[in-house]
DNA sequence: ATCGTCCACGC
DNA sequence: ATGCGTGGACGATG
């Protein structure tokens, strides 16, 4: 297996250009830094061992940085049998078993290499040692200066004037650098002769039991008087005493274990020395790493400061020193003097879409709405200008304006939402922006938590973004006039921001993002933003008769409780529960869980079915109304003194791809109960409008299972122009439509959804409330029907192990280390995962398409109606008086013609007065 | 105050 | 032991 980068031109090293070859013993090493750490003290929270990977790390950074080697490879054992095997067949038996959490580190180490430019190496039959005595001896033939670092002294052999061997001490860290007279010193024999030594005395680690009563001492002592190994055996007679007796009668152990630490050095690799330049660095790749181990910013850090890195990275990051911060030049702006700067160096002919000007809004956002308390604009010469919106005069504000508005004036901005929505209640509009770093950084890695802008500078650009606070800058940045400090800081998160959106662009070239970016997630901002400060209309005072109907319901079910219990208790807290249902009145136990037994929903339902107990339906009742009243709350602490709910919808949560709602979150507002549908009575048509209308896709996901399958029988379905699941279940159980009952419906349908989940039998046995056996036999009837699906799915888990991700229709990936994991339950959620990505995530890419398509065929047309909300797969629009029937139309043109599927996109629209009697 | 757990709502 | 979210309440922890 061989890994290889591009090779880059040849760095040299200080000695004046002989080049310097590394290689490293890959398992023997990390097998040490395994024992050098204590496991228990480095792990990711999701169980993954990982003091191999950074002790192998560590040390390597330390090598890198001290010995500067211009050539590197790393050596791996592979698991088959080697000749050594074939030769002696209890070669390395006997030993202990390998500790459990070491082996996946050897692949997680192995990525590591690959990301930072080393090459890996390793050759079937043959040991990593074998190949590292071939790359020394090719290494040497060139006239490279060879370093081994090595935890296995058979390695010794290999060293000349020429080779020097790294061995571990105590610490992994402290690496003993054995040339030939340090083995002389230590051994008292050449290295030459080290394998003379080394037969006589015996391997324990490789099962190769030497002479009885002979150490190291002796044998050496032997081999000086006879001068070798060979010599000695001629002449086996003349060794005295006991220890030479034992010489005699172990003669075969001797020679065959000569014969089996001889190491090869011409094993027949993929790669030859030239091609072990040390390569480029994949930094994005090697940060996506680190943040899957959880590695903290130090280690990073000491990479950082010795791998060559690819892309626009930070300057001086090849030279230890600390990186640097970011140049600029900032002018604060004073009354009178935007237009000038903005004329001097923000022209249009200064400013392109690879060179754009990086804003920084200070201020904030949420709501629909937001704040702006101070900007800066940098641009690529590093000229920054800080603006108070406080202290601009007429002119200022206009050349401002239209600056920040000119969409042939390209700029980047982090978190341009916000930018929009704060600049926005200011009256001013944003155009021109080319990139959002969030979104990018999102885009490359959907899956990252935090998208903070001093994150991904540390990340992507090896930068702190903040000085410390504590130090001599802060208190020199006091002493300046007019707040240059605070004016400093924005402008360093302008630059900051244009540095990151180029670094991400490439980055996301690389990963095929590009087009998603600019097509669909950045003209969505706009729309979102939108969406944001329209809000929806709420009815105060149907809430409040809501919230009032809920609670005394749950103060009702409370006063019933405590009567059965005869004690009051906390209903609310599942730990009180336990003590009542389980303890108290000895109901049977339910599903295990961290603290006892579970008391959710199912659960009581179940036990109100067990025992003639009231108490479980009237737990079951002060959970809904509980429920809602807290949800009833929630909404009405959020509308505005418009009389509206603004949420916010967040565009870089879901690792899916979708959209996420908060404060309040508009995307999980019952609907499955009559009681829960009430509250969405709650949401209204807002004055100036004529109805709500709601549009959505019917199983859209479904329907993207059929689409990426190709599954004939799951297309036919959707084409039959039948009830979709009762068609499904006609096929699956043989029997035709018409006849197919409710029952077997709900079967298929739950099938049929579970399956873009990863459901397994047990779980549908539970959703379905059927016995297990007969869940998997519900399974292998659906599957018999409709195979394709099953073999899509198993294709793509497969494929995205192989390749590292999954991908939408429109490219959108989602990266998922853990389906490589030896622990089973991080690699079968990692599998659930990889098979609902897609399917999810490509529905998120059709309603964002649908949105953009229909918020364009809304200005178009110059409708006055506009979109509300985006429920995952249902968009709420509010309509125009005398708009209905045209946006209807409209709306299921564009959300159908969103994207072309085997199958069609079905749109089903209804209207009325609020959220609830506008479904359909 | 902050965090993890449990629970429940949506698609 | 079915994917993706948000959020309230509780209770342990600081």
């Amino acid at each position: 297996m061989v890994t290889k980068r591009e090779t880059p031109e040849q760095t040299s090293p200080a000695d004046g250009g002989r080049p310097r070859l590394l290689l490293l013993d890959g398992h023997s090493m990390a097998f040490r830094a395994f024992f050098a750490l204590p496991v228990e003290k480095f792990g990711t929270s999701t169980g993954q061992s990982t003091n191999a990977v950074y002790g192998f790390a560590s040390m390597l950074v330390k090598l890198l940085r001290d010995e500067e080697p211009t050539h590197v490879a790393v050596a791996w054992d592979l698991s088959g049998p080697t000749f050594r095997d074939e030769e002696y067949e209890d070669y390395k038996g006997g030993r202990s078993q390998t500790p459990p959490e070491f082996p996946s580190q050897v692949p997680l180490t192995q990525d590591l290499m690959r990301l930072i430019g080393v090459t890996n190496l390793s050759a079937p039959g043959f040991e990593a040692d074998d190949v590292i005595a071939t790359l020394a001896h090719q290494g040497g033939a060139a006239g490279m200066e060879v370093l081994i670092a090595s935890g296995d002294r058979d390695a010794f052999q290999l060293v000349t004037e020429d080779c020097t061997v790294l061995y571990p001490g105590k610490s992994l860290s402290d690496l003993r650098r054995m040339d030939p007279e340090a083995v002389q010193d230590k051994y008292g024999v050449s290295p030459e002769r080290y394998r003379d030594l080394a037969a006589l005395v015996g391997e324990k680690a490789d099962n190769l039991p030497g002479v009885p009563g002979v150490g190291p001492k002796t044998a050496a002592k032997w081999i000086q008087k006879f001068g070798s190994l060979e010599e000695l055996v001629t002449r086996a007679d003349e060794v005295p005493g006991k220890a030479g007796q034992n010489f005699r009668d172990h003669l075969d152990d001797v020679l065959r274990n000569q014969r089996l630490n001889k190491l090869v050095t011409d094993v027949a690799l993929d790669a030859g020395v030239a091609d072990l330049a040390l390569g480029e660095a994949d930094r994005a790749g090697v940060d996506a790493l680190f943040d899957n181990l959880e590695f903290a910013s130090n280690l990073r850090e000491r990479l950082y400061a010795v791998i060559r890195s690819g892309g626009a990275e930070a300057e001086g990051a090849g030279d230890g020193e600390p990186a640097e911060g970011f140049e600029v030049d900032v002018t604060v702006a004073v009354t009178g003097g935007v237009a000038a700067w903005l004329a001097e160096h923000a022209a249009a002919e200064g400013l392109s879409e690879q060179a754009p000007a990086g804003l920084a809004v200070e201020g904030v956002w949420g709501q629909g709405t937001g704040r702006v308390d101070a900007l800066a604009v940098t641009v690529p010469s590093g000229a920054s200008l800080f603006v108070d919106p406080t202290q601009l005069d007429a002119a200022d504000t206009e050349a401002l304006a239209a600056f920040l508005a000119d969409a042939e004036r390209p700029k980047v901005v982090h978190e341009y939402k916000g930018a929009l929505l704060a600049l926005g209640a200011h009256g001013w509009s944003l155009g021109g922006v080319v990139s959002d770093s969030a979104l990018a950084a999102y885009l490359v890695q959907p899956g990252q938590r935090r998208f903070d802008l001093a994150d991904l500078c540390r990340k992507y650009l090896g930068r702190e973004l903040e000085e410390d606070t504590d130090g001599a800058q802060m208190t020199l940045d006091l002493g300046e006039e007019g707040g240059s400090g605070r004016g400093h800081a924005l402008a360093v998160r302008a630059a900051a921001t244009r540095d990151l959106a180029g670094v991400l662009a490439a980055e996301l070239d690389k990963r095929g993002g590009t087009h998603l970016l600019h097509e669909v997630e950045l003209p969505l901002v706009d729309v979102l933003a939108r969406l944001e400060r329209a809000g929806i209309a709420a009815d105060r005072e149907y809430l409040e008769g809501l919230r009032a109907e809920f609670a005394a319901a749950a103060r009702g079910a409370v006063e019933r409780a405590h009567e059965i219990v005869g004690r009051e208790f906390n209903l609310g807290s599942p730990k009180q529960l336990q003590q009542v249902l389980f303890e108290d009145l000895e109901l049977p136990r339910t599903k295990k869980i961290k603290s006892g037994y579970t008391t959710d929903a199912d659960a009581l339902a179940w036990l109100a079915t067990q025992t003639d107990s009231e108490l479980p339906g009237v737990l079951l009742h002060h959970r809904d109304q509980t429920k809602l009243r807290t949800t009833v709350e929630g909404l009405l602490k959020t509308v505005g003194d418009d009389g509206r709910i603004h949420t916010t919808f967040n565009q870089t949560v879901a690792a899916t791809g979708r959209l996420s709602s908060t404060d309040p979150n508009l995307q999980n507002i019952p609907v499955r109960t009559d009681v829960g549908r009430r509250i969405r009575r709650a949401f209204v048509v807002g004055a100036g409008f004529e109805e709500l209308l709601t549009a959505d896709y019917s199983q859209i996901e479904l329907r993207i299972m059929a689409h990426l399958s190709g599954e004939k029988a799951l297309i036919d379905a959707f084409n039959s122009g039948y009830d979709f699941h009762a068609q499904m279940a006609s096929q699956v159980f043989g029997i035709a439509v018409e006849e197919v009952d409710g029952e077997a419906r709900s079967k298929i349908k739950a099938m049929s959804y579970g399956l873009a989940y990863g459901l397994s039998a047990y779980g549908l046995s539970q959703q379905l409330g059927i016995e297990p056996a007969e869940a998997k036999k519900l399974m292998e009837d659906y599957f018999a029907s409709f195979g394709g699906v099953r073999d899509y799915l198993n294709e793509v888990v497969d494929e995205a192990r192989k390749v590292g991700y999954t991908e939408t229709i429109l490219g959108r990936r989602r990266y998922l280390p853990d389906l490589t994991s030896d622990n089973r339950q991080r690699r079968e959620m990692a599998e659930r995962m990889a098979l609902n990505a897609p399917i999810q995530g490509s529905a998120a890419d059709i309603i964002k398409v649908a949105m953009l398509q229909v918020d364009a065929a809304l200005t178009e047309g110059g409708f006055a109606s506009r979109v509300l909300l985006q429920v995952h797969d249902e968009l709420v629009v509010e309509l125009a008086p005398g708009e209905r029937e045209a946006v209807e139309n409209l709306v299921t043109h564009e959300m159908g013609s969103a994207y072309d599927l085997r199958v069609p996109l079905g749109v089903s629209v209804g209207s009325g007065q609020n959220w609830h009697d506008a479904a359909h």
